[in-house]
RNA sequence: CGGGACGUAGCGCAGCUUGGAAGCGCACCCGCUUGGGGUGUGGGGGGUCGGCGGUUCAAAUCCGCCCGUCCCGACCA
C-alpha cells in the first residue's frame, strides 16, 4: 500500500475527548473514528489490524475443529423471553419495535440463537461434540460506555458455544478452547494471563478470564507465582496473612468522636492505625430485610461474596435516612453492638483484638470491641476483597496483584439454555437429553485496544508482528531514491504487508507518522542510502538502527519475523 | 441514574465575567523556501458560535428549555 493512496488521517494533536492512551492514539493514528458515543468507525489502518485479529482467532479456532458461521444482529424478542434474559437482561439489551410492532434487540450476546439452530438440526448425540463460532457485531447499551473501543457499545466480538453429550464431553471442549486462547493471545504477541472468574449474566458455573496486561486494565488480579493459583480478585477467597497478637481483651469503652465518619478520620482522631477501626454497612435484601456487615477499616466489602450468602436475592447499600432509621444513628457512627439487625462479620474480625466500632449513636465510637464479647455476628464469613498481604487459597503463599485487561472470557453453562428452551439431543442410552454447553468470547475490538494500552511508548503505538497493519514501512527522504524504494516495496510486499510512504513530506512528518502508527519495522532512504547504498533499518520497538544492502533486506525480515516473534 | 464540566472552522483552544464588526495555533489551498525528527515565510479559503425560545436598539456573551459529549460516582459509613 501507498500512504498516498490510503486514508490514513493522523493528528498532531491528542483529541479532547480521550483519555486513556490507546483511546488518544487510536484516534491519532487514523485508525479510528466516533460516531457516537461508544460507537466507532474503523478506518483503513484501524480496520486491517482488527482483521489481522479476527484472522489469527479464526485460525485458531479452525484448528481446534469449531466451525465459522453467522448469525443475525437483530433478533425477535421471542427467543430472548424463552430463556427468561428479555426480562432479566436489563437495559444493557437495546430493545425496539418492527414495522409490525414486533419486538426486536440488537445482540449482545448468541447464545439463544446459536441454541435455536442447534434444537432445530441437531438430533443425535452421533453429531456430538459440536463448536460453532461467528466473528460479528454486539451492541450492549452500557451504562457508561469509556475508553473508546476499550468499553463501546457497539463491538466486534468472536462468540463461540460448544455443545456436548456429557459433562465429560463439556471438559474436554473447555480445555480444547482454553488451550486456543492461550495460542490465540500469545500469538498477538500480548501478555496476558488466565484466571478463574465470575459468570455475571451470561451464567454457568465455571468459568476464565483471559486478562491482558496493563496498568490501565479496569480489572485487578490475584495470582500466586508459587503454584500459578489466579484469579480475578472479586472471585479471590481472603486468606489474611496477618497474625494477631494476643493482647488481652480490654474494657470496652464509649468515647466522644465528634464530626469523624470515615474509617480514615476515626483513626486519625483516636491515633490509631486505620485497620483498628471497624466500619459496619447496612444493605437492604430484597427491599424488606436490612442487614449489617462489619469490617476492618483497611478491607473493602467484595458484594459478589455477599451476593453469594442471599442466592437469587437483590441487595443494594442503605440510603441515609434507611440508616438513620434502622440505626437511630448516621453513617459514620453505626457498630455491630445491639443491632436489631442481622449482622455479617467478616472473617479478619475473627481474633482480633480491641477494635474500634460504630456506637449507634451520633458522635460516638466504642473502643476495644471484641469479637464474641461486644457482640456476636449472626454469621461469620469472608465478605471482604483480597488485598496485599493476604495468602494465596492454594498454597499459602502471599499473593501478588497486577491489573489487567479482560479480552476473553469461556464459561461451562451446562444446560441453563438448553433447558430452558429444551433443546434435546437423543442420546445412545434412547433418552432425551438436554445439551451440555459452554460458550467462549473475545472481545475482538478490545484485543486492538489493550494491545496499545500494553504496547506504545512517548511517539506511539508499538505493534506486535503479527496485528501490525503493516509489518514493514518503506520510506524514502529524497525524491532521488524514489525508484530504488518502490524496487524495494514491490520486493517485500510478495511476503509482507508492506506500506511505502510515497508522500512529498519532510523526513520528520514521515518519522512522525510512521511512530505514530506503530510499523514494527521501518526501511529508510535517506543519508546512509545516499554514501554507501545501505538502507536503514529502524526497529519501532528498540529504536535500534541497522545499515544493510538491499539485497540482504529479505533475509534481515525474515531473521527478525523469526526470533521476535 | 446522581454529581461535575464542556459544546465557537477539520483538530486543539481563546473570546463570555462587564452584550456592541467572530479570533489564535495546527491542518487545508497557492507561491517561494527547506529537506534526518511535525522547516521558514507570504498570501488565501473555510463558521447556522450545539438547537429552540426569551430579554435587549443589539446576544457567542444574559435567562429558560432541549440535545450532544466527556469526566467522577453509582460499595467503604
Amino acid at each position: 500500500m501507498r500512504w498516498s493512496k490510503c486514508f490514513i488521517p493522523t493528528l498532531r494533536e491528542d483529541p479532547a475527548e480521550a483519555e486513556v492512551i490507546s483511546h488518544k492514539l487510536l484516534l491519532r493514528a487514523g485508525m479510528i473514528r466516533k460516531l457516537a458515543s461508544g460507537i466507532y468507525n474503523f478506518l483503513p489502518l484501524g480496520f486491517k489490524a482488527l482483521k489481522k485479529i479476527e484472522n489469527i482467532v479464526r485460525n485458531e479456532m479452525n484448528k481446534a475443529g469449531a466451525l465459522e458461521i453467522l448469525m443475525p444482529f437483530v433478533q425477535p424478542a421471542e427467543l430472548w423471553k424463552e430463556t427468561g434474559r428479555w426480562d432479566d437482561y436489563g437495559k444493557e439489551l437495546l430493545r425496539f419495535k418492527d414495522r409490525k410492532e414486533h419486538d426486536f434487540c440488537l445482540a449482545p450476546t448468541h447464545e439463544e440463537v446459536i441454541t435455536e439452530i442447534v434444537r432445530k438440526d441437531v438430533k443425535s448425540y452421533k453429531e456430538l461434540p459440536l463448536i460453532l463460532y461467528q466473528i460479528a457485531v454486539k451492541f450492549r447499551d452500557e451504562i457508561r460506555p469509556r475508553f473508546g473501543i476499550m468499553r463501546a457499545r457497539e463491538f466486534i466480538m468472536k462468540d463461540a458455544y460448544s455443545f456436548d453429550a456429557d459433562w465429560e464431553g463439556l471438559d474436554k471442549s473447555y480445555q480444547k478452547m482454553y488451550e486456543t486462547y492461550e495460542k490465540i493471545f500469545t500469538y498477538c504477541g500480548l501478555k496476558f494471563k488466565a484466571v478463574e472468574a465470575h459468570t455475571g449474566a451470561i451464567g454457568g458455573d465455571v468459568s476464565h478470564e483471559f486478562m491482558v496486561l496493563a496498568e490501565t486494565g479496569e480489572d485487578v488480579l490475584a495470582f500466586c507465582e508459587k503454584c500459578g493459583y489466579a484469579s480475578n480478585v472479586e472471585l479471590t477467597p481472603a486468606i489474611l496473612g496477618e497474625k494477631y497478637s494476643s493482647e488481652p481483651e480490654k474494657p470496652l469503652e464509649k468515647v466522644y468522636t465528634p464530626g469523624v465518619r470515615t474509617a480514615q478520620e476515626v483513626a486519625d482522631f483516636l491515633g490509631l492505625p486505620v485497620s483498628k477501626i471497624t466500619k459496619t454497612l447496612i444493605y437492604i435484601i430484597n427491599e424488606k430485610e436490612a442487614v449489617a456487615v462489619c469490617i476492618r477499616g483497611d478491607h473493602e466489602v467484595n458484594e459478589l461474596k455477599l451476593e453469594k450468602l442471599f442466592p437469587g436475592k437483590t441487595f443494594r447499600m442503605a440510603n441515609e435516612q434507611e440508616i438513620k432509621k434502622i440505626v437511630g444513628a448516621s453513617p459514620g457512627f453505626i457498630g455491630p453492638k445491639d443491632l436489631k439487625i442481622k449482622v455479617i462479620a467478616d472473617k479478619a474480625l475473627e481474633g482480633y483484638p480491641n477494635f474500634v466500632i460504630g456506637a449507634n449513636e451520633d458522635e460516638y465510637h466504642y473502643i476495644n470491641a471484641n469479637l464474641g464479647s461486644t457482640f456476636k455476628p449472626d454469621l461469620i464469613a469472608d465478605v471482604r476483597k483480597a488485598s496485599e498481604g493476604d495468602l494465596c487459597p492454594k498454597c499459602k503463599n502471599p499473593l501478588q496483584f497486577t491489573r489487567g485487561i479482560e479480552v476473553g472470557h469461556i464459561f461451562k453453562l451446562g444446560t441453563k439454555y438448553s433447558k430452558s428452551m429444551k433443546a434435546l439431543f437423543l442420546d445412545r442410552d434412547g433418552q432425551m437429553k438436554p445439551f451440555i454447553m459452554g460458550c467462549y468470547g473475545i472481545g475482538v475490538s478490545r484485543v486492538l485496544a489493550a494491545t496499545i494500552e500494553q504496547n506504545h511508548d512517548e511517539n506511539g503505538i508499538i505493534f506486535p508482528w503479527h496485528i501490525a497493519p503493516f509489518q514493514i514501512a518503506v520510506l524514502y527522504l529524497k525524491k532521488d531514491f524514489e525508484e530504488e524504494a518502490e524496487k524495494i516495496y514491490r520486493n517485500l510486499s510478495q511476503k509482507w504487508d508492506v506500506i511505502l510512504d510515497d508522500r512529498d513530506e519532510r523526513p520528520g512528518v514521515k518519522f512522525k507518522d510512521m511512530d505514530l502508527i506503530g510499523i514494527p519495522l521501518q526501511i529508510i532512504f535517506g543519508k546512509s542510502y545516499e554514501k554507501n547504498k545501505e538502507v536503514e533499518v529502524k526497529i519501532r520497538k528498540t529504536g535500534e538502527r541497522k545499515y544493510l544492502k538491499p539485497e540482504n533486506l529479505e533475509n534481515f525480515v525474515n531473521e527478525f519475523e523469526n526470533e521476535k516473534n
